[in-house]
DNA sequence: ATCCTTTATGTAAATCCTGACATATGATAC
DNA sequence: GTATCATATGTCAGGATTTACATAAAGGAT
């Protein structure tokens, strides 16, 4: 089994769904932290259903076309249960931005400091997009966050480390922005190009 | 061009090295967030060389086999630098204990806890070895540090980036540990299994 | 009528990466 | 002697993922 097979396993241990509703889903990052397209998912739910982890039933609509809906089967359900709590092997994490960094030595300065500028600001867009839909669960989904075997506060964990990845991400940005700016650690605070038309 | 061969010239933009050598610094991730295995690395070389961004050549050893010694070209520094400041295409992020956390409902609670507090040691064995690096760095290489356009700098951004990164994920796991626990924000302090002999 | 968009489901080619297979030199240990 | 380890360089099969190709039904816009 993949580990894209429980991940869709996992969305469907919630509700049923089809294949293109898995693909909305996986869009968004499935618990902010995984995502495929649907040239993925398609092939997997074949495989999955073939290892008889999910079914299907074809449901016929009038004002759009008809779709497979998938349910989890008993086994699927052992499955994941099993792998939840199986220690993952560790995978090697890989950042453009971050091996971008170990060369930024050869980079003129301005065009650096113009990265990260950027980059602070998509994480920043990010984290704040994330603290709201943080707000409007701990205001509307008080009492389930108060059960931690409940799905909505596994998704909220998910969303606390999304939380925690953004924010740390674009305060890494803005040091690394302000150290080459010379605002804070940074030396030279005036190379005078272009200054004083 | 790929990134593995961008981080390969990122290496030989500041020392010449064999594919030996290049796999060595990839294990250890270069910059700390890239890493590749010598079955990679080789054919991108070669690839590399057939591009003009690499030349090598042998030098013949006595007490151990001979080696191909690879050098960057004035090509290579040129695309190299052209790169790093390009704003990387967002690609998603995929992480295996963020996905099982999205499923952890379903999971015994000792079980989650355990899963947790494993992963949290783990982050923090790794956040103390960066730590290492940190202070003999702030120590051995105050002057280089003090100049962001050293590679020096551009390798402690890096690792700060790692200190950061892991930090966040030994207090996140924590969170999630302790949630279940009931120690924090938990409810059930008290599930009574395998109690009083 | 025709075009575009959304919903809906697939396949195929290419790329990236891992794990296994393969070979050779020289040092050290037994 | 030979087994093993570190150095050193490669290839190959397969899995995971992306991009592009491909089709179709139904709705709304022009």
């Amino acid at each position: 089994m993949t580990t894209l097979g429980y991940a869709i396993l996992g969305l469907l241990s919630r509700e049923d769904l089809s294949g293109y509703d898995l693909t909305q889903r996986m869009k968004g990052r499935v618990g902010y932290f995984w995502s495929a397209r649907h040239s993925q998912i398609y092939p997997e739910l074949a495989r999955l259903e073939d290892g008889g982890y999910v079914t299907h039933s074809v449901v016929e609509q009038t004002e759009r076309p008809d779709k497979k809906v998938y349910e989890i089967t008993d086994e699927g359900l052992g499955a994941l249960k099993s792998w939840v709590t199986r220690s993952p092997e560790p995978r090697p994490i890989r950042d453009e931005l971050t091996l971008k960094t170990y060369s930024m030595w050869l980079a003129e300065p301005e065009e650096a400091v113009k990265l990260f500028r950027e980059e602070e600001l998509r994480h920043e867009e990010q984290l704040a997009h994330y603290e709201e839909i943080r707000a409007w669960m701990e205001s509307e989904r008080r009492e389930e966050l108060g059960r931690t075997d409940s799905p909505e506060f596994a998704t909220y964990a998910t969303l606390r480390r999304g939380i925690g990845y953004e924010r740390e991400y674009a305060e890494w940005c803005r040091w690394v922005a302000d150290s080459v700016d010379g605002r804070k650690a940074g030396e030279k605070k005036d190379r005078g190009e272009k200054r004083g038309g």
